[in-house]
DNA sequence: TTAACATTTAACTTAATCGTTAAATATAAC
DNA sequence: GTTATATTTAACGATTAAGTTAAATGTTAA
């Protein structure tokens, strides 16, 4: 189910987008919204996403919520595609 | 393009258990359906997502179009996935 | 305790996705 | 050439996803 969750969380642009600007540092939802032509509400639910997929946590500071980011959880997909590629870079060396 | 096609085609189970299928080496679009339980046109819809990705490739021998896996792209999401990770791992030593 | 700010949640709309059945296409076999 | 087999494409319905606006929640500050 976590694999599932992480690339679902992942096939969107958007919230590739936010990980990407995380990768900075943390930022606050309002921090986040500033960057992108859409409303807040639309980047809150994006943001639910990626926590549900465990790849990024937040802290409630005053009235902003910081988001961070947890690349952890892509090591699995790194093995699973590690498994993919190497089936695969067999078959090219025949 | 190619990144968002990539984890678009890998965001449903179906398509990542053919990929893993394939792993094993080619099967034709009929033997790919009976590992499912699924319609064989639901089954080419889902080879054809997967063929787009660049994914896999196929082949007509007589009447059956054999796939198989081209993992080469993977290539573009290890390298989008170590990028963040990167900057992840780097906070995590703080 | 009211007003303002930051963010989320709810209700709703529209678009995309996935499945089905039926029809089309391509090849092989009779 | 007609029939059978393998696969895809088309048309449709159901579900999920993503966006919007409006209301709700939580926190700070007057």
């Amino acid at each position: 189910m976590s694999l599932q969750n992480t690339l679902k969380a992942l096939s969107d642009p958007i919230r590739r987008e936010i990980l990407n600007l995380l990768k900075g540092g943390r930022l606050s939802a309002g921090e986040i919204t500033g960057h992108f032509s859409v409303t807040g509400a639309a980047i809150s639910r994006h943001l639910s996403l990626l926590r549900e997929a465990d790849l990024i946590r937040d802290t409630r500071e005053g009235k902003f919520i910081f988001y961070e980011l947890n690349a952890s959880v892509l090591e699995e997909i790194m093995l699973w595609i590690t498994d993919l590629k190497g089936a695969n870079d067999h078959a090219e060396e025949e």
